[in-house]
DNA sequence: TCTGGGGTCCTAGGACCC
DNA sequence: TCTGGGGTCCTAGGACCC
């Protein structure tokens, strides 16, 4: 087979969060929609509607209590079971589409399309957005080019323009046409350009429009800048410079980190809280096959009650040997709690982050001492068993007493639909 | 009353070594 | 008067993404 041409193609769920929370509740299909973020504070989804009205990314729910109201909004709390399991199926559908993928995010993914032919992409990236709403009842856009970063413009453009029905092929655009459409985008709506960066461009060279940003001295960008824009420069250009990673990346670092439901003055419960945090931390880790060797913990007050005291504490720790048995982890961590409480304090948020990550094959390779590589192998055993009796009965299941029993400063819920898809206790009943 | 939780990569600068 | 220079490793901080 003979290749032409790179040609890459985004999908991207549209409002995924919220599609989500439509596909079982079709009374909420021409109602605005809203899902918060932990502790059912700020706006993570919003449906086109909330959009138009104006709410932002990120914004704090309390300030648009009013606007809530006046257009009947539908408020849910984050459903992640739900999310995690409706993004498997939008994926596993996709996977048919493109010998391969990348899953870049839990509502995005790149598809290699370079084996259709020129003239048929734009049918090509319809079916697969008929395919995956039939399949999974998500509505998706799908924006395809010669790069990532042209893809991503290409989805911008699709989400903001319905004449294009959820598919844009910049592939068959000429140079001037391409220019034309990239001169009506901001530099902000480029992937890679974040507010800083767009903010010292215009002021350092008055470069606003994607199009600008295109023609800009890419050794120039590179000195200011750095390797990473002087690439989306290039991209802009239709040169790819950011290949499809197929194959998912161990993580080289862990993080749980959550605010509390309600602020915390208790060592003990700050105690149960971090060990909480630690235990799922470790669990991650092992759910990706890896030891890890360093701990980090940190707590925190209210940053927004400016009368309250306020404090930040953290410490990082090493373990004599990486490892992903959590009781190891909890030992030091009660400790790391203890050096760092401040009494007095009122804490709002803390957080664990596991560091010195490696896969757990390669720890049998250079260890001494008091290691013993039969001890961890029954350390791994036991956690194993941990592990199968929580992902079959449901999350914490069973846990170490250090995490506590009541947990009464665990986020705020308040408003999650039923796990649909993952809990037989919550599956749809259609009655007669 | 109420303000998210994950990640990535790159760069600069200091420590240390020869 | 006048204080090397280059390589490597590590860390902190800054930027970005969803």
């Amino acid at each position: 087979m003979r290749r032409m041409h790179n040609v890459v193609a985004l999908i991207d769920c549209n409002n995924f969060y919220c599609s989500c929370e439509r596909v079982f509740n079709a009374a909420l299909r021409h109602r605005p929609v809203i899902v918060l973020s932990n502790n059912d504070s700020c706006v993570v989804a919003r449906s086109n509607e909330v959009k138009a009205l104006g709410v932002k990314m990120g914004q704090p729910v309390f300030e648009i209590r009013d606007l809530i109201e006046q257009h009947d909004v539908a408020l849910f709390s984050s459903n992640y079971p739900l999310y995690a399991d409706m993004s498997a199926r939008v994926m596993s559908t996709l996977a048919s589409f493109a010998p391969r993928v990348e899953i870049y995010s839990i509502d995005e993914s790149f598809l290699d399309v370079s084996h259709i032919r020129p003239e048929c992409l734009d049918a090509y990236g319809h079916e697969i957005r008929e395919t995956v709403w039939r399949l999974t009842g998500i509505p998706v856009s799908v924006g395809i080019a010669s790069t990532k970063t042209l893809a991503k413009v290409a989805n911008e453009v699709v989400k903001h323009n319905p004449c294009y029905q959820g598919v844009l092929n910049l592939i068959r655009y000429t140079e001037e046409e391409l220019d034309e459409l990239l001169a009506s985008l901001t530099i902000k709506d480029v992937w890679g350009i974040g507010p800083r960066y767009a903010h010292r461009l215009q002021t350092s060279r008055n470069i606003c429009t994607a199009k600008e940003l295109k023609y800009t001295d890419e050794y120039w960008i590179r000195k200011r800048f750095s390797v990473v824009v002087q690439r989306t420069v290039l991209e802009l250009r239709g040169i790819a410079c950011i290949p499809l990673e197929t194959e998912p990346k161990p993580k080289q670092g862990i993080m749980t980190a959550k605010s509390f439901g309600r602020p915390v003055e208790s060592l003990v419960e700050l105690e149960e809280a971090v060990s909480t945090y630690a235990a799922r931390a470790v669990e991650k880790l092992r759910d990706q096959g890896s030891v890890a060797a360093c701990i980090s913990i940190f707590i925190q007050t209210n940053p927004f009650k400016a009368d309250a005291p306020q404090y930040a504490g953290s410490l990082t720790r090493v373990l004599p040997f990486p490892t992903a048995f959590t009781p190891d982890f909890l030992g030091v961590v009660l400790d790391m709690v203890r050096s760092i409480y401040k009494l007095g304090c009122s804490y709002k948020k803390a957080g664990v982050f596991l560091s010195k990550i490696i896969p757990q094959e390669v720890l049998q390779a250079d260890l001494f001492g008091d290691f013993s590589l039969e001890r961890e192998a029954k350390k791994a055993r036991l956690m194993a068993v941990v592990d199968i009796i929580n992902h079959w009965w449901g999350h914490n299941t069973i846990f170490f007493g250090a995490q506590g029993i009541g947990r009464t400063w665990k986020m705020r819920q308040e408003r999650r639909s039923p796990r649909y898809t993952t809990c037989w206790g919550e599956i749809v009943v259609v009655s007669t």
